[in-house]
RNA sequence: GCCAGGGUAGGGUAGUCUGGUUAUCCUAAGGGACUGUGGAUCCCUCGACCCGGGUUCAAAUCUCGGCCCUGGCCCCA
């Protein structure tokens, strides 16, 4: 039998509704705050991902060439794509642009919980705004986001300038080595990489640094930094508008493309993969041929919001079974018409079975049955019967509706 | 790429240690009896040893390789 591909999901009914409900919960936020939904091709040229990432990253993308020796890529992540989209078709646009995308991305690594080959990010970009209550703005979008989901998670804030001030005087190769432990917590290596590069004290300054929780703190250890005010402001606005977040200036992200403030999201119940979510404040636009400009933005793992929230019963839609026997199917036709134009879950038997046997299987499927046989055909009433009560009574097509509907309603 | 534990009908399982009848039971699904409450009862049907090699008279069972799942490491844009 064929299986599928290693690393993706079947998803039934049940789940989908589960993910559709989540997945509006989202989209609900991102409208409230004026975020407009975009949607980039599944895949782009490879060059794109590459060279906001690295060739590096080849090993972990779905790489293919197509008919016409193209090379190209499934996306394996969504920034990237609408950052080139925004430079293609957008760049004149009105500032700032408030865009978001739910969608899914692919990436070649070895699945385990919460992560797999073929997974769905719910992000937020908001492009061309340089201000501290820009940055305020995306935060306070990621925790109403997580907030929404009804997931339980720690944000954490941070922001570059402070070890970048600490690692000023070294080389950018030399700040990625450094940055890579920090990312770690691998304070070892890190002690051991400052003392070949000749900055032994410097090990002790990010140690402080990271494990400092308030901005004073970090102020003290690194002195002044650049962009102080701002980030006294951004933090200003999070307290104002009652954000829960904590501070963590260890947070390093592991790339060359973020600028200021960063943050990420961890969940609980989750194992090894327990981030679900991460941004911050990019530059991105001048590797694909822009001006350069000023992004800020994030993305929800949203599968791993999923299995954090575990097994949450999706609301059940109002089901009504039309029940009928030969005499009544044609009534039954015009009544099954009637509940659905009202937005009520119709369904008919279709396997021609007896007046029993779709009562039984409604029972199974349904909160009501309508039953329609030759009595009700004639008298142009219908017998409606709550299947959770048993409950049955003849009465006429509208005051039926009616129940139904109340009964959704409840 | 590395480590550990797994894989028996759609779902859940017994059997594997100690090779040997027609692979167990529950459930779901489909059909029938019944023909206005069948949501019951009874009967029937469908349906599985992950794949491939090896050992053997004989493999679900032992063995080797692969695939896939679960979790961890690595990585994580």
């Amino acid at each position: 039998m064929l299986q599928k591909p290693r690393g993706t999901r079947d998803f039934l009914p049940d789940e989908m509704e589960a993910r559709r409900t989540v997945e509006w919960k989202l989209r609900e936020v991102a409208r409230r705050f004026g975020y407009r939904e975009v949607c980039t091709p599944a895949f782009e040229d490879l060059e794109l991902f590459t060279q906001r990432s690295g060739e590096g990253i080849t090993n972990e993308m779905y790489v293919f060439e197509d008919k016409g020796g193209r090379k190209l890529a499934l996306r394996p992540e969504i920034t990237a794509a609408v950052i080139r989209m925004y430079i293609n078709e957008a760049k004149v646009a009105p500032k700032p642009l408030r865009w978001c995308y739910f969608a899914d991305c692919f990436r070649y690594e070895r699945p385990q919980k919460g992560r797999y080959r073929q997974f769905w990010q719910f992000g937020v970009e908001l492009i061309g705004a340089d201000t501290a209550i820009a940055d305020a703005e995306v935060i306070m979008i990621a925790a109403e986001m997580l907030n929404a989901t009804g997931v339980t998670y720690d944000l954490k804030v941070g922001h570059l300038s402070f070890m970048k001030q600490l690692l000023r005087d070294l080389e950018p190769a030399a700040q990625r080595r450094v940055m890579a432990h920090l990312d770690k917590k691998d304070f070892d290596g890190l002690g051991q990489t400052l003392a070949e590069m000749g900055k032994p004290d410097l090990a002790q300054s990010l140690t402080n640094l990271i494990s400092c929780r308030t901005l004073a703190e970090a102020l003290e250890i690194v002195g002044a930094v650049p962009g102080e005010e701002r980030i006294t402001q951004t933090l200003g606005i999070l307290d104002a508008a009652g954000v829960r977040y904590s501070l963590n200036f260890g947070i390093a992200r592991g790339l060359d493309y973020y600028t200021g403030m960063v943050f990420e999201g961890f969940a609980q119940n989750l194992g090894a993969e327990n981030q679900i979510l991460g941004g911050g404040a990019y530059r991105l636009a001048h590797l694909f041929g822009g001006d350069d400009v000023a992004s800020c933005g994030f993305a929800i793992g949203f599968d791993r919001v999923m299995v954090s929230l575990g097994n949450v019963p999706p609301k059940k839609d109002t089901v009504l079974a039309i029940v009928c026997t030969n005499e009544g199917r044609r009534r039954a036709l015009d009544v099954a018409r009637a509940f659905r134009e009202t937005g009520i879950r119709t369904e008919m038997d279709l396997m021609e079975r007896g007046l029993g046997a779709q009562l039984a299987h409604a029972s199974k499927t349904a909160d009501y049955a309508v039953v329609i046989g030759k009595r009700e055909a004639e008298s142009g009433e219908v017998t409606l019967k709550n299947l959770h009560t048993g409950e049955q009574k003849t009465l006429d097509l509208a005051a039926a509706v009616a129940e139904v509907k109340a009964y959704g309603a409840r």
